[in-house]
DNA sequence: CTAATGTCTTTTATCGTGAAAAAACAGTTT
DNA sequence: AAACTGTTTTTTCACGATAAAAGACATTAG
């Protein structure tokens, strides 16, 4: 097996649903752009679903013959891809038992348990690294550095820096900059979320990052954008398996932000300043309460099935 | 072709070096430290320095018979490894004509141009993908972002945010810190450069490169330290075409860092901030100059030939 | 004559393979 | 018995090959 179809498969998923909307579909290139994928996996995707009934295709004219049903749609687990296989197996690694800091990584040993290609591991690995969390041996293996309160520091160190400066960038642009709309169109939802609260707030760590991505972007500076990866992805799966309290972290976080948002919108640099710190704070006291001193990994038993 | 073997020939050129020094060698575990490859590369050697009568090799006896000559060494290019190959190759093409932001990059093509398997290129694109440099397209080519005003605009903000950060840590280094012991002798070293800096002015970019490592380092933070792996990037190879006024130029930096170091010394942060401020902006300065506005790229003549 | 479709070419993503290098194991020497 | 040498196994590094996906070119429809 050479590749995996995964960007058709996906892209044929996403298509399904513009079924339920039109009773024709548009040119072949219109639905490039729309579904993010070339022209000939658009043409793959078109003759797939001619061939089970859902439409006729005939140059031109794409006509809808029914709505797609369940079993229609590829599943789910086919649509990924390949790197994100390996980060999910590998971050379950690292948060489940056994990686104690400074371990060895075996690139075979890995590729074999995923069941997949030693390059792609290779190049999982090497674009891991920048996360700061494994370091590589010339000519040998890699070493697990570990998720640990000193990585927890340090990463929150950095944030706070790049975050408090790009706070005060965005407090200062223009009147007319189109981010005050973007922001108006965030304190909505975060408003919307905070009344719903009960009920949505897993809900939360997906706004969460955009909001931060928002305001990381008003720095302008790559550097400063492409850090938020790293705290993204540490997030990211800090949520999946510290679920003590999300309610009341998420319910915290909210108003914090909506705070924050004010303070923005205050255009106050000092009122900026105190509401950012303030958030930051708090934040970097969820992480580091969830990685304990002495007991550096989490408890098997904590872990999210899957 | 598989794998080159310039682990080996490296280790050889260098192992060649210890045959001045002594009558017979050390152990085989031994020699594997001092020279960082493992005890397998460790008998290649010893068997090609008994085959080209350097020494006589028997169990623990390893006596050495002549001092190697000229052409006992394997040829300095043979001894890269094949991310050095790709980088210098990938670095030359961006510096030299027609690498406007924007333009493509090419996998096949690239690797087809320097004679190498495209998985080594993917790999190489993929670790200096965090130079910011470079962008990919998901199931697509890379975009070449292009070493602008901008980027090294981006990059000593950073620089300056981390470096300050670092400074003040060092000034808040116990007493007993070994780091002083370091500083010490880099000041030796500066002084020494200082007097000779007719002749040496070109040693003054390693100098530079460790100086700034030794105050990363105080940091103890990870991101800083890793992200001084952009900056020496950068500089290296603007250092490498940008040779006017190099002589004047490093003979302020010199005096710049005996200055900070100075400061350093006296422990007084504000001493600290303000050389450190003198030193990065006019580093900056340097920089700046040599990416004019307007004119993105050097010119093709002020390369230099290789 | 613009914008689509039909067809062909190139590039990317991934694997299996094999040599270089590391690492593990077993047997010797002091 | 500690540290070395000899031997075998495992892992890393790099390549060529191949299917998926993108992209380019040619043709046709409106």
């Amino acid at each position: 097996m050479s590749k995996s179809n995964n960007v058709y498969k996906d892209a044929y998923n996403r298509g399904l649903r513009l079924l339920d909307e039109t009773k024709s579909l548009p040119s072949e290139p219109e639905l490039g752009v729309l579904l993010g994928v070339s022209r000939t996996t658009i043409r793959t995707i078109l003759a797939r679903m001619e061939e089970t009934g859902l439409i006729t295709w005939n140059k031109r004219s794409k006509t809808v013959l029914r709505v797609p049903r369940p079993d229609d749609f590829f599943p789910e687990e086919e649509t990924d891809t390949l790197s994100q296989i390996i980060e999910r197996s590998f971050m379950r690694r690292l948060l489940a038992g056994g990686a104690e800091p400074g371990m060895q990584i075996n690139e075979l040993e890995l590729a074999r348990e995923i069941g997949v290609g030693t390059t792609s591991v290779r190049e999982f690995l090497i674009r891991f690294s920048r996360f700061g969390l494994i370091e590589k041996r010339r000519n040998s293996h890699w070493v697990l550095k570990g998720f640990t309160r000193a990585f927890a520091l340090e990463l929150t160190e950095i944030r706070e820096m790049f975050e408090l400066r790009s706070a005060a960038a965005f407090a200062a642009l223009p009147e007319d900059s189109p981010v005050w709309a973007d922001l108006d169109l965030l304190e909505d939802e975060h408003r919307l979320l905070a009344r719903e609260i009960a009920t949505r707030f897993n809900e939360f760590s997906e706004l969460d990052e955009r909001f931060h991505r928002l305001i990381h972007r008003a720095s302008h500076n790559r550097f400063i954008v492409d850090f938020y990866d790293v705290i993204a992805m540490i997030f990211h799966y800090h949520y999946q398996w510290n679920k003590a309290q999300e309610r009341e972290r998420n319910e915290v976080a909210v108003a914090e932000h909506l705070a924050y948002i004010a303070a923005l919108k205050s255009r106050d640099p000092d009122k900026v300043d105190a509401a950012c710190r303030k958030h930051l704070k708090s934040a970097r006291h969820t992480l580091l309460t969830s990685i304990p001193e002495g007991q550096q990994r989490p408890d098997r038993a904590a872990l999210p099935q899957q």
